[in-house]
DNA sequence: GAGTCGTGGCC
DNA sequence: TGGCCAAGACT
């Protein structure tokens, strides 16, 4: 795919629009008719869907913007009370990163962001997707971003056969060569909407695809088998033992996780390395030489590169024993307002209700 | 380029 | 059930 004709570029771009315009979604992030674009707005969501779907990210987005509605009260937050906000999302370092953003353009900015891509690229958690994307859809700026739904597009539409990720420079290349100067906001959008509606990964339904007698794809019988990406090699598993600490029935013991990292920043209940066994000698690591139980069964979680399972062990601890445990004691009744990974929640239902894990 | 970095839903 | 995937960034 050298060239692009300007032809057939232009038919693509209104075709594409036409079918946006009458099927576009309401999303939270997305401002109603007749409002006009906040970019702090398109930001915040762009970040937060990062490797993150839809569904997930709408409650979330919904109770920052109530919290912090500027990117000025954002940037004046304590980042304790950004992580536990983020607490469940997954990739704990977009929230440092967001904060990071928050104040630099708060400082250099005065509070908003610039519109240049190259400009919003050199922040904190803006890469060049997101760069784009924002330039294009806060902005109108012709930028061409391209995630995940946009390479699939494209790849399909023009038939491209090499594999992902290999073939990120040709769908760049491509997605400039049709990006429109007028709308590429709505246009990037637009592909992103038939990315995750209609051009779906396994199964496309091409009958309703706006480009169906322009995909190449299609026309050779390819469009479930692109695009191709290369083998993924699969998890290992890991093991280790968590501890939960109880004081007075009402509070449990966390510590803070090293700043980067897995789940960095973060809260946990102590715990064993996670290797590929479980330690010889659990209780010689555990946080205090109180007596623990064995909870039965086992904590089982996904991250991306491993998975993990985990042994529980539980002790009750009075206030005479506790005022020389190293941590902070966190009110059962309050974990919501701590920054807790998702797996720490579920380590500390597993001690509290064994019943139900 | 290849690893690291979460989580939940889907088939 | 388990592999796959989601509006990627950073090293």
């Amino acid at each position: 795919m050298k060239d692009l004709p300007p032809q057939k570029r232009k038919a693509l771009v209104q075709c594409l629009l036409v079918w946006y315009d009458k099927s576009r979604r309401r999303l939270p992030w997305r401002p109603l008719p007749g409002q006009s674009v906040d970019p702090y707005r398109v930001w915040l969501s762009e970040i937060m869907l990062q490797q993150t779907t839809v569904a997930a990210v709408g409650p979330y987005f919904q109770s920052f913007v109530k919290r912090w509605p500027t990117m000025n009260a954002l940037a004046a937050a304590p980042v304790d009370e950004i992580m536990s906000a983020w607490s469940g999302l997954g990739y704990y370092s977009r929230a440092r990163n967001l904060h990071a953003c928050a104040k630099r353009v708060a400082a250099e900015y005065g509070g908003s962001l610039p519109n240049d891509e190259a400009e919003l690229k050199s922040l904190p958690g803006i890469g060049s997707y997101t760069a784009a994307a924002i330039a294009a859809i806060a902005f109108g700026k012709q930028a061409a971003p391209v995630d995940g739904n946009i390479e699939r597009v494209l790849a399909r539409l023009f038939a491209v056969r090499e594999k992902l990720p290999a073939a990120k420079p040709l769908l760049k290349n491509l997605a400039e060569a049709l990006a429109p100067q007028a709308r590429s906001g709505d246009f990037a959008q637009a592909m992103m909407d038939l990315g995750a509606t209609i051009c779906t990964p396994k199964s496309p339904t091409c009958e309703s695809c706006p480009w169906i007698r322009s995909c190449a794809a299609r026309k050779s019988g390819l469009e479930r088998a692109l695009p191709a990406r290369s083998t993924k090699k699969k998890r290992p598993l890991r093991r280790g033992t968590a501890f939960v600490v109880i004081s007075g029935g009402s509070e449990i013991l966390l510590r803070r996780r090293p700043p980067k990292g897995l789940l960095g920043g973060m809260h946990e209940t102590p715990m064993s390395a996670w290797e590929a066994n479980f330690p010889s000698d659990p209780l010689c690591l555990a946080p205090t030489k109180s007596k623990y139980r064995m909870i039965e069964g086992l904590v089982h979680h996904t991250f991306t590169h491993f998975d993990l399972e985990l042994q529980v062990f539980v002790s009750n601890v009075n206030s005479r024993q506790r005022g020389s445990i190293e941590g902070e004691w966190a009110p059962i009744n309050d974990l919501a307002h701590f920054a807790l990974p998702s797996v720490m929640r579920k380590i500390i239902e597993h001690a509290l209700n064994p019943a139900k894990a």
